[in-house]
DNA sequence: ATATGTGAACATTTTCACAGCT
DNA sequence: AGCTGTGAAAATGTTCACATAT
């Protein structure tokens, strides 16, 4: 049960358990691999063999339970218990991001708010004041704060980032479209806008369109 | 010269060429695998690999050069062109998407935004003025629009799709975190900011923390 | 001399197919 | 009977190693 799981292992568990969640809400109490597999937009096999890495959450001949499952990929996502982020840069993308109440919703909490901007400062963001960025290291520290959200421009993205790992930060999630280097046992996970759309052209460039 | 280009392929490729466009601003003239690879944070033979899918771009003994690679992954990509894309919805997601100057400069031109809500409606930015959703099809088709930006509620997210579709649209950025079906031939992806953090607090959760 | 381009080896991921529970 | 869990097979992706071109 201790193998390295893909990224887009990952990936599916996560997309699993939001479709799992939706079919709580609706009162569903049992799912089978090939309707789970239909709605992820995957095989049932696929399905099957991704849960299997993580033990045997269903009934042969049966299926699933829905909300046990729910639970049980909560589990293994980390998603039982809840996560300290931090958010650095208060401009349009990172004020984006606080309107996703997606986020408390998921465990994960925004408590604190950092700008250079003094402008931009004072300011309360669903609970959170936004704070000169020079205070980020105390703050990391005394919060605990696991995540940093790195919203600002490319050129700050490395230094900030320097900085929060080595006030404690253990993953973070980069939004400049720089490549950062972090220590091994750090996480990093990037979104990068323009090369999604990127993507997309080279989807459409192509002659044999497929996804 | 036409396999399947994978997911990942084309995510190093469009990062190659922001490197080598980096580089160019730089006036390097010439770069190696292994030097690319480095910076990419990938190896030499898979740059090789990855550039040989294409054709032969360099000279043995000498490496790449830098303009000349750089044009043929901008050609690969299709960014030797530019892109008419709309974008729907003008929230606070919509609106940070409109502060990217990185679409415009890398060849996708928003030149319709949408938008339900009448408040956010007639105000101009950067240079398209906010329509009502009404008029969608129209104005996809009118204006060849090959991609659509998706930066509308969950619930909406389908409906507008299908009528993007319907229009004439190829290519969709979704942020919705819903699973979009589209037809076949039209190319779909994901932006999922919670699944990111997702694949965080999965990746911090694992004893064997490692990217 | 040096660094590409590429077949072959290796590793990982996905699919298949069926034994084994319920 | 029906659907999961899982080895084995197939497909795909990455790394190696070296012949080949400059």
């Amino acid at each position: 049960m201790s193998r390295r799981i893909s990224e887009t292992t990952v990936r599916r568990l996560s997309l699993y358990l939001r479709i799992l969640e939706r079919m709580e809400g609706q009162g569903t109490s049992t799912v089978g691999s090939e309707d789970l597999a239909d709605r992820a937009a995957t095989t049932a096999a696929q399905v099957r063999k991704d849960l299997s890495l993580f033990g045997s959450f269903g009934k042969r001949g049966l299926g699933y339970d829905v909300p046990k499952l729910a639970a049980e990929l909560r589990e293994i996502l980390g998603l039982d218990r809840r996560w300290s982020v931090a958010l650095v840069g208060a401009g349009r993308i990172g004020s984006a991001l606080m309107e996703y109440d997606g986020f408390p919703d998921r465990g994960f909490d925004i408590v604190a708010v950092f700008d250079v901007d003094e402008s931009r400062r004072g300011s309360r963001w669903s609970g959170a004041t936004v704070m000169d960025v020079d205070r980020l290291e105390e703050v990391v520290r005394d919060r605990n704060i696991q995540m940093v959200i790195l919203a600002v421009p490319g050129s700050a993205a490395q230094e900030v980032a320097d900085r929060a790992v080595a006030a404690g930060a253990q993953g973070i999630l980069n939004f400049a479209p720089v490549q950062l280097r972090v220590p091994e046992g750090v996480s990093l996970k990037d979104v990068n806008l323009v090369m999604e759309l990127e993507a997309l052209a080279f989807a459409l460039t192509q002659p044999d369109v497929e996804e």
